[in-house]
DNA sequence: TTTATAATACGCTAAATGGCGAAATATAAA
DNA sequence: TTTATATTTCGCCATTTAGCGTATTATAAA
């Protein structure tokens, strides 16, 4: 498809169609955050996190960057012309007051005072690996 | 799920996530039109099209209204606090410049100009039904 | 070096989705 | 009334997708 402007215009809107996604978006938000963090919040599996991210990062909606063993998520940098920053907007602007990602919200609050290390530790115990 | 923000703007962002939908709202952003109209322009089966009205109408993306024999649709009239609105915003500013667009307009062009009996015939005779 | 851990890649399954054609419904024309 | 036509509904199929677990990779700690 030589249609650029359509093919991103459905890529960022395919990303953002999916609850899932929309949950790691508002609390990237918020602050950057680890992988482990993400996923410690939406409670699923690890490698259906990193599949969201590799969605969200192909829509330039995040951007990521390594430290040491943990990889950082941020929201991404506006590029101009490109539907991601815009796409953002709007999304806020209509959910700013759902129960469900204000829940995430608190949730990741009580999790961010504690050390990565432990994080990975309780997702181990609670999924009895 | 009693979070109704999220609810509509996952109905809607899923409603706009989709090629041929988009394509729909363009064409109506120009003007209300008639189902076979549509159908005619993208060229898919008139079950398809009727499918992705549906998907529109419960989005809030549009209404639709009887004539006679003939059903127009139209981009729906803002309902405060819908998402559906701004939706559209976005993607027309996104969407300007799309060829794919663009070429639906020409085609619409030259079908508007022939009488809605014409259209179903010619259908059906391209399709040999 | 060995072990533990953070993340991704891969392969699988169940569910959702977009397309079609045939059948049903509703209205206008003959 | 009968026929033609505009649209929807239904059932089917192929593709995509969101989830999972396992295996792999890369880095830090022991």
């Amino acid at each position: 498809m030589s249609d650029p402007g359509l093919r991103d215009f459905l890529s960022v809107s395919k990303a953002i169609a999916d609850e899932s996604r929309m949950r790691i978006l508002a609390l990237l938000e918020r602050q950057p955050l680890c992988v482990c963090q993400i996923t410690e919040v939406l409670d699923l599996a690890p490698s259906t996190i990193s599949k969201h991210l590799t969605i969200l990062k192909n829509a330039r909606l995040i951007e990521t960057h390594k430290e040491g063993r943990w990889i950082y998520c941020r929201i991404a940098k506006p590029a101009k012309g490109h539907p991601a920053a815009d796409a953002r907007k709007w999304a806020g602007s209509c959910l700013g007051r759902s129960p469900r990602l204000a829940g995430d919200r608190r949730r990741l609050q009580a999790i961010s005072r504690m050390p990565l290390k432990a994080l990975f530790n309780r997702l181990c115990k609670r999924r009895a690996l």
